[in-house]
RNA sequence: GGCCCCUUCGUCUAGCGGUUAGGACGCGGCCCUUUCACGGCUGAAACACGGGUUCGAUUCCCGUAGGGGUCACCA
């Protein structure tokens, strides 16, 4: 007897869900679930909703609640209800949970933790698979000592197979006697993760559940619930299943701390990412769409779909990313940029100036840190601090051609980057030099550095009064 | 170990029986140029392996190898 999942397909509303552990901030695997799920339901007119799964009370935090939800309006991605908190509803998974016992698709056990360890044990001793042997499954309960606790285990189907037809992962078939009958309810009569999973998918009426591939498994050991409830109350249909696979680190190994699960939070503050180039990124890495790279959010609504999503893990790459976060750099708002930059830089910042100069800068930036970099040194403070290489372009000839670049700009009234082009490259053809025999030693003394904007935006952007006290205070 | 999944340039991917195997990141070169970027042009770089099926396999099937996931009174 096989049992085959039963797409719905043809209902009225797509409903998606992302449903996080607040055990930990958003990481990038989170996010592109998240992603994805949001994706899905704009694209197909439907709705997403957002479940935070603190079932595991010692373990769940605020403060993780907070960076989840933060991380996702970051992001841009919003939600068609308030977060619903699976703690919540231990009450109804308990209801659940009896109706299912009642109904006799589930039984009581009334085996002791130390037990089961012991039976584990000797299952990896003779390599036998590790599960349940269903020891209380045909027991009758009044064996059980007076007052035991006990905890409820589902009834599973021990013969035939169970197929789902996965969105992504296409067909996939597995043995029902390689699902033990789990526990969805504890002693203490709290639920489990499994139960409460799919009585919570179920109430708000999720019809695809898009989630990480390390959930395949999972979805066979759901679907026993799904199809008992079914037949008890009805109206219990089998979710639309997409399992998308997992992002790994650069090296291919899971990604830990080390590669980039990190919060969605440090790309934004330590990283300089905007979240425009990371769902950008996101949505590329591991779905595609013929050659298009650069996506905005309102082509990613109409072109996303499960089709596109491939089946193999993918590697995160910071270097794409950082290519991508340069890309919508170039092409954000000035203002924006100029009050995202100000905060990196301090009080020192004057955020006029730096919209002013922003056009300059962003172009030569791949994050925000590198365009707070490249704006030091309108804020730099006489006298400036010279790096190494700076300080050699002064040695020699420079601070003497500096000398007559200061005495000519000195006299210089249209203080613009065309008439102070026009005029430095007189001056560099009267002296029988290449224009940049003088750009660099100006750079040095302008900026402390050899590079920076173009030399007659920077003459510009300080204005001519600094402008000139940096050029004569390096001159000879 | 059992079960499940995956496999096109270093990386992200296009390809859906017949292609000089395309694009993007990164890397090299050239051009632009006052530096650094941007931009343009360009080069190197891939169908894991072995069997089938077929007139013809990167594409379909089966193995092998490698990688990943999962096996709790965690989620």
């Amino acid at each position: 007897m096989a049992s085959e999942s039963s797409n719905p397909g043809g209902q009225s509303e797509v409903v998606t869900r992302f449903a996080p552990s607040p055990t930990g901030f958003l990481h990038i695997g989170g996010a592109r679930t998240a992603l994805f799920n949001w994706l899905f339901a704009r694209h197909h007119g439907g709705r997403t909703l957002l479940r935070i799964e603190d079932t595991d009370r010692k373990r769940s935090t605020q403060e993780a609640i907070d960076a989840i939800i933060e991380g996702l309006d970051w992001l841009g991605l919003d939600y068609d209800a308030p977060p619903l908190f699976q703690s919540d509803r231990a009450e109804r998974h308990a209801e659940v949970a009896w109706a299912l016992l009642n109904a006799g698709h589930a039984y009581k056990c009334f085996a002791t933790p130390e037990e089961l360890e012991a039976m584990r044990e000797e299952q990896r001793a003779n390599k036998k698979p590790l599960r349940y042997d269903g020891r209380w499954r045909d027991r009758d309960p009044a064996e059980a000592p007076e007052g035991t606790p006990f905890t409820i285990r589902l009834k599973t189907p021990n013969e035939g197979e169970t197929t789902i037809h996965d969105r992504v992962q296409d067909v996939v078939t597995v043995k029902n006697d390689e699902i033990d009958d789990y526990i969805i309810l504890r002693a203490d009569g709290t639920p489990t993760y499994m139960l409460a999973v799919v009585v919570d998918d179920h109430d708000m009426g999720v019809t695809h559940v898009i989630r990480g591939d390390d959930h395949l498994n999972n979805a066979f050991r759901q679907l026993p619930i799904i199809r008992a409830m079914n037949a008890i109350e009805g109206n219990w249909p089998d979710p639309v299943y997409a399992h998308i696979p997992l992002i790994h680190g650069s090296d291919g190994a899971k990604l830990s701390k080390r590669h980039g699960a990190l919060g969605v939070e440090a790309y934004r503050d330590e990283f300089g990412i905007l979240p425009e180039a990371l769902f950008n990124y996101l949505l590329r890495l591991g779905w595609g769409h013929g050659d298009r790279e650069e996506i905005t959010k309102q082509e990613a609504v109409e072109l996303f779909d499960l089709d596109g999503v491939g089946k193999s893990p993918s590697r995160f790459d910071i270097k794409k990313l950082e290519n991508l976060n340069g890309h919508y750099l170039r092409e954000a708002d000035d203002a924006r940029l100029a009050a995202l930059v100000a905060a990196r830089i301090g009080e020192t910042a004057d955020l006029a100036l730096l919209e002013k100069a922003m056009p300059v800068l962003k172009v030569r930036a791949k994050n925000l840190n590198e365009v707070a970099e490249g704006a030091a040194f309108l804020f730099a403070k006489r006298p400036l601090e010279m790096t190494e290489k700076a300080a050699q372009l002064l040695d020699g000839d420079g601070r003497t051609i500096l000398r007559k670049i200061c005495d000519r700009l000195a006299g210089e009234n249209d203080w613009t980057s065309e008439a102070l082009e026009a005029t430095t490259k007189a001056l560099a053809e009267e002296q029988g030099l290449g224009l940049g025999k003088l750009a660099q030693p100006m750079r040095a003394a302008l900026t402390g550095t050899t590079t920076s904007p173009g030399i007659f935006d920077v003459l510009v952007l300080l204005g001519r009064d600094e402008a000139l006290a940096r050029l004569d205070a390096q001159a000879a």
